[in-house]
RNA sequence: GCCGGAGUAGCUCAGUCGGUUAGAGCAGCGGAAUCAUAAUCCGCGUGUCGGGGGUUCGAGUCCCUCCUCCGGCACCA
């Protein structure tokens, strides 16, 4: 089965932070247990460059919004091999096949009869050049920004008949119970759904930084519907010319997306796509938000960093590497939910998990093959006992990323690393070795190890990809396919030198 | 206000269809061991399962009510 797993594309006015890492690092770990499967795989992410901000943005700095896009979008680019993302490919939404492509079939929306034209009425302040939302209007219909009253005006432009597909996305909610997930979201975006749908705007008559709509050149496209397409027109041309993966890997399996951008992907996207005559994605899942510890303390004031417990993903990657980042932000936030992170949160969790359990545990091992056996251990059976709580793991924790629940995957996983380190102490191998009759069974128990270890580092790959690879070259078994995930005995079983994978601080 | 979620050990959380002495990890205290990154393992918890009421032989788990916290209730990307 194709699997397609998506970002949101991050938005060009900011730097990427650690919640751009977050939604990359989620994306990544599903990828890359649908490649262990053998799945053909695309994961995409990307930047979105268009619409007021990054206008707005430009022209403070005095330069063409795209030279400013530009700037940043690579910034977003440079992140992922940081992160050890292993996107299939990076989509920007100012590139001409991704405009082109947006025109296209947002003109087939418009044939198919859901586009008109309308007038948007609303609060606008002249001074920001932009209507405010209910909720963005100050006391007495004031500018929360500029404190100066607003003015009721009225702009012609597009709309597109949202309001058209209540009954088609109630069908599809019903009939596709798992199209929005954690479930409390379900019930989110359902709710708002029977609250009724209204038409919304398709265009913007003010702005030029945009696609322009092919049928009327002085506007151009609300930037969330360009922003949207982007899932759709990638697979268009990440490819080249000659390659449309369109029919490969449409519907998209997951996106992934965080909770404030929920009502755009739940609503306004399958609309969209319906509208547009596309297949509808299969799950859109919506994951919490990480939550640092100036948000609770804060009395009205902006909460610094000076309280140094904020996570700087790019010191974090370049003090301790990227699986160690991508090891707690998945282990510590159940995904989701909304979770605490901070840096002593990662110091423990580095300092206990990886480095004292998992760490350790591949120490320890290899050290007492090489040790007790040099390094090579031939012809060795298996401890059926220990295996026997091994068995099934692999499925459970592929049952687990097919509903994205990395975090209940890695918890499986983890039972494992301290059961292998309490298997060691209760056959202790430097007794055994002590005596030359319990050769045989001091085989036994290394081969166990080394094989209840390799599974486990297995199953970690798309986790931790890079100390797994080091790992499982040192076991002398590179295979990394979730096949290979299950206890079988191997006919020789080697440790190489390990340095630490996770070296204390 | 309406809708939804949550309130379980010092901290972070698990608790499936209601059923034996309510669990895990971390932190803390005590001990064992020495293969290992002084890394590990074992032992130690009298918790009003937010308050109150109810159903039931039996409720953290169902019903009612109250309290507290969080989120959503449309055109900010």
């Amino acid at each position: 089965m194709p699997f397609y797993v998506t970002t949101p594309i991050y938005y060009v006015n900011a730097a990427p932070h650690l919640g751009h890492a977050y939604t990359a690092i989620a994306a990544d770990v599903l990828a890359r247990h649908q490649r262990q499967r053998g799945e053909d795989v695309f994961f995409l992410t990307g930047t979105d460059e268009h619409g007021e901000p990054v206008a707005l943005a430009a022209e403070q700095l005095g330069i063409p919004p795209l030279e400013l896009a530009n700037r940043n979008a690579q910034r977003f680019q440079d992140l992922m091999p940081l992160l050890d993302i292993s996107n299939d490919f990076f989509i920007r939404t100012t590139d001409p096949h991704h405009v082109r492509k947006v025109q296209e079939i947002l003109t087939r929306v418009r044939e198919n009869g859901f586009v008109y034209e309308g007038l948007y009425e609303g609060w606008y302040c002249p001074r920001c050049a932009d209507f405010k939302t209910e909720a963005e209007i100050g006391p007495d219909n004031t500018c929360p920004i500029h404190k100066i009253p607003l003015v009721r005006e009225r702009e012609e432009n597009w709309f597109f008949q949202l309001s058209a597909f209540q009954g088609d996305l109630e069908r599809l909610f019903d009939g596709q119970p798992d199209f929005v997930m954690p479930r409390h979201r379900y019930n989110e975006a359902r709710a708002f759904l029977a609250s009724g749908l209204q038409d919304v705007s398709l265009t913007r008559p003010k702005l030029r930084w945009g696609v322009e709509v092919p049928w009327d050149r002085s506007q151009v496209f609300y930037v969330w519907f360009d922003a949207l397409l982007n899932y759709v027109t990638a697979l268009s041309f990440a490819r080249g010319k000659q390659q449309d993966l369109t029919h490969k890997f449409w519907p998209a399996t997951y996106h992934l997306i965080g909770k404030d951008i929920l009502k755009f992907h739940t609503i306004y996207w399958p609309a969209l796509l319906m509208a547009a005559d596309l297949a509808v994605p299969e799950h859109v899942f919506v994951h919490g938000f990480l939550l640092t510890p100036s948000d609770d303390g804060g009395e009205g004031e902006k909460m610094s960093k000076s309280r140094g417990n904020v996570i700087d993903p790019f010191g974090v990657i370049d003090e301790f590497g990227a699986d160690a980042l991508r090891f707690y932000l998945t282990r510590e936030v159940a995904f989701g939910q909304d979770g605490p992170v901070s840096e002593s949160g990662f110091l423990a969790r580095y300092e206990s998990e990886l480095a004292n359990d998992y760490g350790n545990l591949a120490s320890r091992t290899v050290a007492m093959i090489r040790r007790y056996r040099d390094g090579v251990i031939e012809d060795a059976p298996l401890d059926d006992e220990l295996m026997a709580e091994f068995d099934g793991l692999a499925d459970t924790v592929s049952a687990c990323l097919e509903r994205a629940e990395m975090t209940i995957a890695l918890e499986e996983i983890w039972k494992r690393v301290r059961r292998l380190n309490r298997y060691v102490e209760e056959r202790a191998p430097w007794q055994l070795a002590k005596d030359p009759a319990q050769a045989g069974e001091l085989d036994r128990v290394l081969a166990s190890l080394h094989e209840g270890l390799r599974v486990l580092t297995v199953l970690l790959v798309p986790y931790l990809p890079a100390a797994t690879g080091k790992l499982l070259a040192a076991l002398g078994r590179p295979e990394t396919e979730l096949d290979a995930a299950r206890c079988a005995p191997a006919p020789v079983v080697r440790a190489d030198a390990l340095e630490p994978l996770f070296p204390k601080r």
